[in-house]
DNA sequence: CCATGAGGACAGAGCTGTCG
DNA sequence: CGACAGCTCTGTCCTCATGG
């Protein structure tokens, strides 16, 4: 068999050597993407990816569930990659034959099935840091199923990575993947939680990672400004400054990076509440976010 | 189908220049 | 000055990703 293997390394060496060809290779599963310095801090990421019966976090349901357990280094290397672990859960509806065409999973599939709680919380409670690709899309489903990992830290690496800075086209993960030169079966959740393990794990010129630069990211605190109370003469000033007005709580808000604040606080201060009131920055982490 | 943000297309307001 | 064409700027709306 290697001599077939060696063959087939051989004809992708002169393939990629070739200015008329790319080559792509199959994504496999890892134990690790580096070697660990066995002296050197780590901490512990989970990657997460759920398929669900459709795209309303309210009324849809998780049908499959697969998170995998990582190590990484301070300079964002994956210094070791656990076991996925994958759990389908019977939705007790038939599926929108959309969904099994997409996914690949049928009724029958489903039927009995049920995630073990006890297990994915125990793997999500130990992370450090629980990554996913569209956060905004998963987390609230991952929440209202494990209601005991509500408070943890996610981080998006759709969301929160600039991909054109970093040299990418495009966002979706599979687009993402073949840029760095890997294809997989996407949309089945193992999949592509491995999928993501390896873009996170692809180097940068800086001779970092993708993950490092998401973890950094990730950290630093967002905002949530309210503008409470703000003038109504200031309406078309805070619209065109990228607020947005919530019906419901009656005020104008946005969200900005922490490197924005002091400067949202003076422009408010001067440009809407002029010496009267005072708008309020809530500090958003990782913990809060995505949600 | 939901949510969100970005970018593009298009319409309307308003300013300016030209001509009689 | 009045009528009109044309340019720019702004606001609104639409479409396009991205996750299932």
């Amino acid at each position: 068999m290697n001599v077939i293997n060696d063959r087939h390394s051989q004809a992708a060496e002169i393939l990629s050597a070739h200015p008329d060809f790319r080559v792509q290779r199959r994504l496999v599963p890892v134990t690790a993407f580096h070697e660990a310095d066995p002296y050197a801090p780590s901490r512990v990421g989970v990657a997460i990816d759920v398929e669900t019966t459709g795209l309303d976090r309210d009324a849809d349901r998780i049908i499959e569930l697969a998170v995998q357990r990582f190590r990484f280094d301070v300079r964002g290397r994956i210094i070791q990659v656990g076991v996925p672990r994958v759990w389908r859960e019977d939705p007790a509806i038939p599926l929108d034959p959309k969904i099994t065409k997409l996914t690949g999973l049928t009724d029958d599939d489903l039927a009995g099935q049920f995630i073990d709680e006890v297990a994915a919380v125990d793997i999500l409670a130990s992370a450090d840091i629980i990554v996913a690709h569209n956060a905004a899309f998963d987390r609230p489903f991952v929440d209202r199923r494990l209601p005991a990992i509500a408070g943890k830290p996610w981080a998006c690496s759709m969301a929160e990575l600039d991909w054109l800075e970093l040299g990418f086209e495009g966002r979706a993960l599979a687009h993402l993947v073949s840029q760095c030169g890997w294809f997989y079966e996407g949309h089945r959740a193992e999949n592509d939680i491995l999928a993501l393990l390896y873009l996170l794990s692809h180097g940068l010129p800086d001779g970092g990672t993708i993950l490092a630069k998401l973890v950094a990211c990730s950290e630093q605190p967002t905002f949530r400004v309210n503008a409470v109370d703000a003038p109504f003469d200031a309406k078309d000033r805070l619209k065109a400054r990228g607020y947005r007005w919530d019906a419901a709580m009656r005020f104008w808000w946005k969200s900005i990076g922490h490197e924005e604040s002091d400067a949202e606080r003076v422009w408010l201060h001067s440009d809407v509440y002029a010496g009267y009131g005072e708008p309020s920055f809530i500090p958003v982490t990782a913990c809060e976010r995505h949600r």
